[in-house]
DNA sequence: TTAATCCACGAAATCGTTTTCGATATTTAC
DNA sequence: GTAAATATCGAAAACGATTTCGTGGATTAA
């Protein structure tokens, strides 16, 4: 069960080690009769290199890092899988760790990646993050970093994100489009800045086609649950302002708030209208089947190695970062629970 | 920018690399003077082991590979969880790699964490895997290897399932039990052998509460898809035998012959009950809410790793493979699609 | 005083690959 | 025929960490 090294193929063959080894790799300064030779034997011994001593001598490992707040979940699935393929298809191997939305666990999620010296690292920041420190002292010691999604402005390195505050804009002004007058906001939880954006973008929207807007209006939640949407659909019922609008911060929101409305018989779209946010697979299955945006979260994951990798690069050749920001297209999917607008 | 090294911290505090390694790992032979100042100096220059150097020596790289058939997944996504947390447990990180249930993909992938060596892989047979020569090699060449879910009687490994047949079998006495007498099944592709259990279990749960098989009742599916499920729904209800039961492959089959029902008015789970497989998220978002048999995909993933774990630890100590098989139990998750058994 | 025991440390070999810099031997140019 | 160019190969030094086996000195036992 020895391994087979280059050193065994070289013993074999009469050669060195050095011969043999440039003989796999194809350097011009090795006879093809010698190339021939080694390769046949290689082929034989079915010869594999060592990764270890190669990371080792290269300084490389062929592997990043990925930290994302949750894997059971629509969005962040898509996007490991962006970055899987993406990755594979450059020779990169990607190893997953999961932060849960935690501040502590992703520190320690970065070491790891860190103490196994990963080429690079891809990051979505936990929503109990707020300090940065972790990732500008990761950034300083030469360990490349791209941020996802949930960043933050001050941290400089290149990121990939989706446009919050317009794709919200969008997203109310379609409810307006069609119709309604008063609408309400299902808020997410309060630090992140995606929260804040799609916030700004609902308010926007109603001051770009005079609506006034009314605090009585946004609901807060913490949990971005179904149960939470249920709650506070029935807040919303029971709201002394008539409202005909609902744009909530997630789909699973959504979901939760058009369960809450049928039991209630109240007719969907047409007493009150309603969009998520994400384009969730559950969306289209719920019935009515839920208006929303769409985040492609499998482009994000590709977008985000691709970016990581030209900075892996740029780091190789002593380049600086490049710190740059790809901001991807979101879109509207108008279906079943609100009216076609004019 | 030249990287903390035990040479590095040798030469400041004139020792040799050896006393500096031993000093760090707390060895008996270095006395407790010069073990505080090795401490010191590395903390201060936050000297941090190069882990290629570590692992071509120790020959392990505290990495193990796991292989999916899909990520976007509720069930395949909890099992990833449920490794993931695992691992991270015992100090292991886990490189994920999808095989989109293609047999070629599944050996390319295989191949590509055998070359970074992992120290063990974790792999779910894709459905068009008919040859396990890529694994039984892999096996023989001293890999530890664990199967979850998909997995064949062919190969000798340690493996995690679940009783498929008894699953089914309990489903589909749900659906007697509570009065149904016409049951159909929309079963699965043909390879897999979990389609095959499941429909065994269906079959013999018919046969021990009297009712007698009948193969027009069985309803063939190639994509497992929502769209596949809202077809069949449509022949259902076109069948000449008035069914008034459904056992479905999976949830998503099920919430699309739900939706197709309710299209056509037809009263659930009155006229026809309907049970589904795996107990995803979806399942209990629709309406009426879906009864299911719950997988439960995170303790699978979590029993998978410490197979696996024992067997690195076998392999280590240079014992064989305990090949050991742990079946983790299902339960019936009754809502609403289904009426109450009595 | 001599011999046995211990303590604290270091030299050096490994792990397997890569690459630089020579060193021969052979061929070409003039 | 001699000098220069070319073609093939190998020695050896990395890359860092680990561990075996000594070694020299101090301590203890006799």
């Amino acid at each position: 069960m020895a391994n087979v090294t280059l050193k065994r193929i070289a013993e074999q063959l009469g050669l060195s080690t050095a011969t043999v080894s440039k003989a796999l790799k194809n350097y011009s300064d090795i006879s093809d009769e010698t190339k021939r030779k080694v390769r046949a034997l290689a082929e034989e011994l079915n010869y594999k290199p060592n990764s270890f001593a190669q990371s080792l001598r290269n300084r490389e490992s062929r592997i990043i890092g990925l930290i994302t707040p949750e894997i059971v979940h629509h969005f962040f699935s898509n996007i490991i899988k962006g970055v899987i393929d993406a990755a594979e298809k450059s020779g990169y191997l990607v190893i997953t760790l999961r932060s849960g939305e935690s501040y502590e666990t992703e520190k320690r999620q970065l070491r790891l990646l860190r103490d196994k010296n990963v080429d690079g690292i891809l990051i979505s920041l936990s929503d109990k993050t707020i300090n940065y420190n972790h990732i500008t002292e990761l950034i300083k010691d030469g360990t490349p970093v791209v941020l996802y999604d949930k960043i933050s402005k001050l941290i400089n390195c290149p990121k990939v994100i989706i446009n919050d505050r317009m794709a919200a804009y969008h997203a109310t002004k379609h409810l307006i489009d069609s119709g309604c007058c008063a609408i309400a906001h299902i808020r997410g939880p309060l630090r992140p800045q995606t929260t804040i954006d799609r916030f700004m973008g609902y308010k926007k929207a109603l001051a770009d086609h005079g609506i006034e807007f009314c605090e009585d209006l946004v609901f807060e939640t913490s949990h971005l649950s179904f149960e939470d949407g249920y709650e506070i659909a029935g807040e919303i019922i029971k709201c002394p302002i008539k409202i005909d609008g609902i744009f909530a911060f997630t789909d699973l929101l959504a979901a939760g708030a058009l369960h809450k409305l049928k039991e209630n018989q109240i007719a969907i779209p047409d007493e009150i209208s309603i969009i998520g946010f994400s384009n969730w697979f559950l969306s289209s299955i719920t019935s009515p089947a839920l208006s929303t945006v769409d985040q492609p979260g499998y482009l994000m994951g590709q977008k985000a190695f691709e970016l990581l990798l030209k900075d892996i690069e740029n780091k190789k050749q002593g380049r600086p970062s490049t710190a740059e920001i790809i901001e991807i297209p979101t879109q509207i999917i108008p279906r079943d629970s609100t009216r076609p607008g004019r």
